[in-house]
DNA sequence: CCCATGTGAGACATTCTTGTCTCATTATGG
DNA sequence: CCATAATGAGACAAGAATGTCTCACATGGG
């Protein structure tokens, strides 16, 4: 059926091998090669039928990460209603992604090179935006920037995934831990 | 003057060497013994004379972490005032080792083993102990656990550890961010 | 049935890091 | 000045992970 250089199916087989990686390398994030293939079913030459090389794997997962962040991102509608609540379904929505965020988030691969995906940019911007219109809403405070608040929504997503794996927090109190955190802080609030 | 297996002034040199490694490791935590070694501006064979290896290193230098975090809650004087005074002041003594913090927490050779150091623990148990007392006394918000809470000020010290590496952040801004994020959050307070 | 394609298993060289060793040089104190 | 200790430089082997290759097997369509 293909009369090219790439087998008919892979690209289905990629996405597998993708969830595969992104849930091992979650767990252990200096997992081998043959850690990976293995996890994914398949054999090493395989997976290097798939990804070049373990550098390659490892962006591969980034804009993996950065397309379930964006998608993440279109179903929270960030344009839509009060900020308040456009983050917090934004949480929600980017909770499955949580875990692969966290693994990007501690791989320092991708950030001490001076080439980095352009799409962590346009995240930024997103959600900086949305940081920004709450602000001028008189939602949120003005003396937290928003790109302070946007990693610290990275940090809070990142922490808050792995005390989950760890057991510390239960999964199914992800978005509220989180969103209330990033949003009211510990203080109790004034019952006004 | 030193009759012992061990070199007379290993003790201070080694102090020094601690600190180079715990500044370079958290710009670049893959960095090689050969590169922490010269930056300490010593030979890797005098390095390997302070620290049997590798290993022995990132463990030396979780105990001094572990240290610098004990010493700021002591600083911090957890137990007075009121636990929001108290968590302003744990954030703004935990700061110089906040770099170091970052490091160790990616560090996942420390966290996957089944053996960790118990000073986490302790340090733990402090901090939760400071969130529980903001609880009791009607401070802080009861919907978030103290476990959670803890794990947010990891969190949020490592992110803006990282940012103001990146320049992100300012060094001088570092208190309040993270102190006034984890305690207020990003909502605009209601002037009553 | 035959052939092409995808796959698994394994061998192999390469590279990088580490750990260990020796030896010459330096400085340090008596 | 001398003896000891500490260091730096470098050689060396061991180990791990990676990248590449070959070959045998199976699987599916024509």
């Amino acid at each position: 059926m293909s009369h090219m250089g790439y087998p008919c199916f892979m690209a289905l087989d990629r996405d597998h091998v993708l969830r595969s990686a992104a849930a091992l390398l979650t767990r252990k994030s200096t997992a081998t090669m043959d850690e990976v293939a293995k996890a994914a079913g398949i054999s090493r030459a395989t997976l290097h039928r798939h990804f070049a090389g373990r550098d390659a794997l490892v962006r591969a997962l980034e804009a993996l990460g950065i397309a379930e962040c964006e998608a993440a991102l279109d179903r929270a509608r960030p344009e839509q209603g009060s900020a308040t609540d456009a983050v917090r379904r934004l949480v929600r929505e980017i909770q499955p992604a949580a875990g692969l965020l966290a693994f990007l988030y501690g791989e320092s691969q991708l950030w001490e090179g001076d080439r980095q995906n352009d799409g962590w940019q346009r995240l930024d911007s997103r959600i900086g935006a949305l940081f920004q219109r709450g602000q001028q809403d008189g939602e949120f405070r003005i003396d937290l920037t928003p790109v302070w608040l946007t990693e610290a929504l990275y940090g809070l997503t990142a922490s808050c995934a792995w005390a989950t794996l760890d057991g510390r927090v239960a999964a199914r109190d992800f978005p509220t831990m989180v969103a209330e955190l990033l949003l009211g802080g510990a203080l109790r609030r004034e019952e006004s």
